[in-house]
RNA sequence: CGGGGCGUAGCUCAGCCUGGUAGAGCGCUUGGUUUGGGACCAAGAAGUCGCAGGUUCGAAUCCUGUCGCCCCGACCA
């Protein structure tokens, strides 16, 4: 396995992105059908996605709390709209034990079936407001901000690592509140916290505005989102925020009295991201050498590789690089990395030849590397080379060891930094204007990208764009030119233009 | 659920057409030599050939069934 570069983007993207997940070490498939396991190496990046935004939830009023992974089929169906948007992809619990058969091993006990079918989350609107209903008295418990970390299921026919499985992590945002305006509020500040963590940490550019009625959540009144572009010029919905006005208290009786005593429906939002943010951040950065992670999300920041021929050179580097990795450690800390240290690893594995673990370390993502061999040392100097730039163009020769912590951590400023304008540019790039359908059908086949077009608002069109060119209405962003037109498709009047893609 | 492809060592795959002792590369283990961009030598461990049945003196190989995986399509807030 080592040894073997991984498939160019160029060749087979697919593949290529198949081979990153595999080779960093990230997740795979598990023997359950659409499930994947996540690695270590995956694990640890989704907390540091979890600790950043579960501090921006916190500071922005939310609490956490647990609710079941079990749903009684019944609520599915009290929200129609939900219900006929999940109904095909749940999976069901019907019994609830298993009895030994001699020489058959283990059975369903048909003895044992539920009264009620239980549903497992797709996702958990319907038992968080059966919930609310008695916590909802008073205008004076609301608003009511709950987050819950958690896992879904929905069953899927086609599945890719991360980007979807049949079940997956997230965390979902339940709110309540006495008015349209707070909870309309409410669903526009999550959409935004969700901009500011793509951008801020994951270093991923997004476009931010409502979806479509066509592609909106079953259940909301309508859907804000947040799309990236990946590499491959495809879109990827890497978050929604959901104003669901008063549908899901109408269907579970939540019922609040207002200050002038009146009993009112509670207004409600919900949000999510997800475990596919880490196929976003993959696609979004990486490059032909292996995964390409920013400093604020890597779990390793720094990798030290000392190198030494003998016994005797391998102590003196070994212990330059203990001595580095102290200093690191030791610099002051600020928000950028959360307050906590930069997470330095020593690679003592001299077995290995330097460029083999070289190689290893790029493709693990690490964003800086420092090399210190008998010759930096003979120097008290060091080599570091950047993750964003790989191989020898990225190497910054003779840094003395003295000034290496503050270059660090200069420098791991700076890879997130460009990271973020990279993608930001190569989107801007294939982010175009197009008003000829014709043009567009053949821009889309063969150059790909989002465009902004005009669209005379109706599903019928939508749907007729879907057909025709796989492309969907990603997104209407908020900061659209206001310029109306006429459709592209139609020739009717257009309010602005939305943007047109092809999507994971 | 339709169309196509594939199940042989941890991984990638050859062997199957034309039945006759289970193979290669990578990885792994041990020992040695190496080490500034994917080192080398030697020895070694490792496989119910997806599963079940059938044909046959004999099946990885032929036949039937079955399970699973991958790709394309349908589906996907």
């Amino acid at each position: 396995m080592a040894g073997e570069k991984i498939t160019t983007r160029a060749e087979d993207y697919s593949q290529w992105y198949l081979d990153i997940v595999n080779r960093a070490g990230l997740s795979e498939n598990s023997a359950v059908r659409g499930c994947m396991v996540i690695k270590p190496n995956g694990y640890a990046i989704w907390e540091r996605m979890q600790r950043a935004l579960d501090r921006m939830f916190k500071e922005t009023g939310h609490v956490n709390a647990y609710f079941p992974l079990f749903i009684p089929k019944s609520y599915l169906a009290k929200e129609e709209e939900m219900a006929e948007g999940f109904a095909k992809e749940c999976a069901v619990v019907t019994h609830y034990r298993l009895k030994s058969v001699p020489g058959k091993g283990i059975e369903v006990d048909p003895e044992a079936r539920l009264e009620e079918e239980l549903i497992i989350r797709p996702t958990s609107e319907t038992i968080i407001w059966n919930t609310y209903k008695n916590w909802i008295q008073s205008y004076r418990d609301l608003p009511l901000l709950i987050n819950q970390w958690a896992n879904v299921v929905r069953w899927e026919m086609r599945t890719r690592l991360f980007l979807r499985t049949a079940e997956f992590l997230w965390q979902e945002g339940h709110t309540a509140h006495a008015t349209s305006e707070e909870a309309e509020e409410e669903t526009r500040r999550m959409v935004e916290v969700y901009k500011q963590f793509a951008e801020d940490y994951m270093a991923m550019p997004v476009l931010v505005g409502p979806k479509s009625e066509g592609q909106k959540f079953p259940g909301a009144v309508y859907t804000l989102c947040i799309e990236a572009m990946m590499q491959d010029k495809k879109a990827l919905q890497a978050g929604t925020s959901h104003f669901l006005g008063q549908n899901f208290a109408k269907a579970f009786d939540v019922k609040f009295q207002s200050a002038q005593g009146k009993q009112e429906f509670a207004w409600a939002t919900s949000w999510g991201v997800s475990t596919r943010l880490i196929g976003g951040l993959i696609m979004t950065h990486s490059d032909d050498q292996g995964l390409v992670l920013p400093p604020r999300l890597a779990p390793t920041h720094v990798s030290i590789v000392p190198i030494g021929k003998n016994d005797e050179e391998r102590k003196a580097v070994v212990e330059a690089a203990q001595k580095l990795k102290a200093a690191i450690q030791a610099l002051p800390r600020d928000d950028f990395f959360g307050y906590e240290p930069i997470e330095v690893k020593i690679d003592t594995d001299f077995d290995k030849s330097p460029g083999f673990r070289f190689n290893e370390i790029e493709l693990k993502g690490v964003p800086v590397r420092v090399e210190i061999g008998p010759k930096d040392l003979a120097q008290n100097a060091c080599v570091i080379g950047r993750r964003d730039i790989p191989g020898k163009d990225g190497k910054l020769m003779g840094i003395p060891l003295a000034e290496a912590p503050a270059r660090i951590d200069a420098l791991l400023r700076e890879i997130q930094k460009s990271l973020f304008n990279r993608a930001k540019a190569y989107r801007d790039a294939s982010l175009h204007t197009c008003d000829s359908y014709a043009e567009f059908q053949e821009r889309i086949e063969k150059e790909g990208g989002f465009f902004l077009c005009h669209w005379d608002g109706t599903r019928e069109t939508e749907d007729k764009i879907a057909a025709e060119t796989k492309a969907t209405i990603r997104c209407i962003p908020f900061d659209r030119p206001a310029e109306p037109g006429i459709c592209m498709v139609t020739g009717k009047p257009s309010k602005g233009r939305v943007v047109l893609a092809r999507s994971y």
